[in-house]
DNA sequence: AAGTCTACCAACCGCCCTCAT
DNA sequence: AATGAGGGCGGTTGGTAGACT
């Protein structure tokens, strides 16, 4: 027995909205708010079904909607989450101020997957495709090339999770804090939810600056060893491929402080110094920051992820069989080593993203150890390698996409 | 100019989860 | 515990506009 529909199908109007439809749909919910979207209909006088009223104002009407073309921000932003997290575009668009999840969604299929896909990497997997078919020195290449991608990408994903695990970690004491807090005044209300989100007031913070902070680390410094690359382990890929991706169009972003000039490898520039950002930003929220800006708690901009690295790997020797979320917790204790202890300023990460993450999307934890030892044995001259790689592979992909179109 | 192809995206569909009863 | 309402989510569809032949 199935359940019955959410509304009488019969008279009731589908396809493309009117603007008078959608003035009377906006009119009602900004006298009345929405209630009863079952009930909302008949009351603002739409012959729609409440779905697809909801449907409507929430990925389209709503006054906080962002629309337009995505930045390259929010490019990369999508694929290091959708390589995290999948297709939970409701979670990746909580990372995404504006944004809906249907847009997001919509952008992957049209715009991102293709340009993955055209990049020879797997837009599921995030693993780059393997081709058995034809042989070579320059396929040879193009592997060792992409276990670089894997072993930068598992680098990422761990830090990713190590950081979400971090702040959450840090939150649990914050929300016990800020709930005493709370109390003892007038409360706020409610928080409107864009997909249960709202615009939130851009923090200065350069977005992304965990991920190139570990970068510009792995890219600078040179490590002690020179232990062979282990190829086999590929992981999830994150914003180093959405750099190359987004090379068909224009590289260079307001935000991103890795550039590709041509074909000459320039140091890094150094990054800004993180700032924190006070645990309730304006008024009314639920400190919920975008992913990509909770900001490291470093102390100083020094470059100290070998000693974050150095640290995880002496505790993971001594948590090793305790849970198997020891690698995670073994990096946020690395992190807490290094950093002196945690930034009281860090502000929550979004609750569906932590959630999916311990949801079983940590899937990587296994690699987190062995992406650690592999980063830390990754040496300059293989870094310019790497990098030189990236500029081969953006090269080619740009030929064949001249070739081709 | 007309027909066809392709890309895009708003909207729909059906399943799932949560909560109240 | 079972049931149903309400709403959220992700996959898919279909209309439309622009490009191409």
């Amino acid at each position: 027995m199935g359940r019955s529909p959410c509304c009488e199908k019969v008279g009731l109007k589908k396809g493309p909205w009117t603007p008078e439809e959608d003035q009377k749909l906006i009119a009602y919910i900004e006298e009345f708010g929405h209630g009863s979207w079952r009930a909302l209909p008949s009351k603002a006088g739409l012959q729609r079904c409440g779905k697809s009223c909801r449907l409507r104002w929430t990925n389209y009407l709503r006054p906080d909607i962002k629309r337009g073309k995505f930045s390259l921000q929010e490019e990369q932003t999508i694929i290091q989450l959708h390589a995290l997290l999948g297709n939970r575009w409701s979670a990746i668009a909580a990372q995404l101020p504006r944004r809906t999840d249907n847009e997001i969604k919509n952008y992957w299929n049209t715009h991102l997957k293709k340009r993955l896909t055209r990049m020879g990497i797997d837009p599921t997997t995030h693993k780059p495709k393997t081709d058995t078919t034809s042989g070579g020195s320059s396929n040879c290449q193009y592997s060792k090339d992409s276990a670089n991608l894997s072993h930068m990408a598992q680098w990422e994903s761990a830090r990713l999770e190590a950081e979400a695990r971090l702040v959450r970690e840090t939150n649990k004491m914050k929300v016990q804090r800020q709930l005493e807090f709370e109390s003892s005044k007038p409360q706020t209300p409610a928080r409107l939810f864009l997909n249960k989100i709202t615009p939130l007031v851009q923090p200065s913070l350069p977005p992304c600056l965990d991920i190139l902070k570990a970068w510009q680390s792995s890219w600078s410094k040179p490590t002690q060893s020179n232990e062979t690359l282990n190829s086999n382990n590929s992981s999830r890929m994150h914003s180093m491929y959405a750099m190359m991706l987004s090379n068909d169009e224009n590289l260079e972003s307001p935000t991103s402080t890795l550039n590709f000039p041509g074909t000459t490898l320039l140091p890094l520039p150094p990054l800004p110094v993180p700032v924190s950002i006070p645990m309730t930003n304006n008024n009314n929220n639920n400190n919920i920051v975008p992913f990509n800006q909770v900001p490291l708690p470093l102390t100083d901009n020094t470059n100290n992820d070998d000693e974050i690295w150095k640290q995880f790997n002496l505790t993971k020797q001594n948590t090793e069989g305790d849970h198997e979320d020891d690698d995670i917790m073994a990096a946020v204790e690395a992190f807490r080593s290094s950093c002196g202890g945690f930034d009281n300023n860090i502000p929550p990460i979004s609750s569906n993203v932590l959630q999916a993450l311990e949801d079983g999307n940590g899937g990587d934890h296994e690699n987190l150890n062995e992406s650690s030892s592999l980063m830390c044995n990754v040496n300059l001259e293989e870094n310019k390698h790497y990098w030189n790689s990236i500029l081969g592979l953006v090269n080619e992909s740009d030929d064949m996409n001249i070739v081709l179109g």
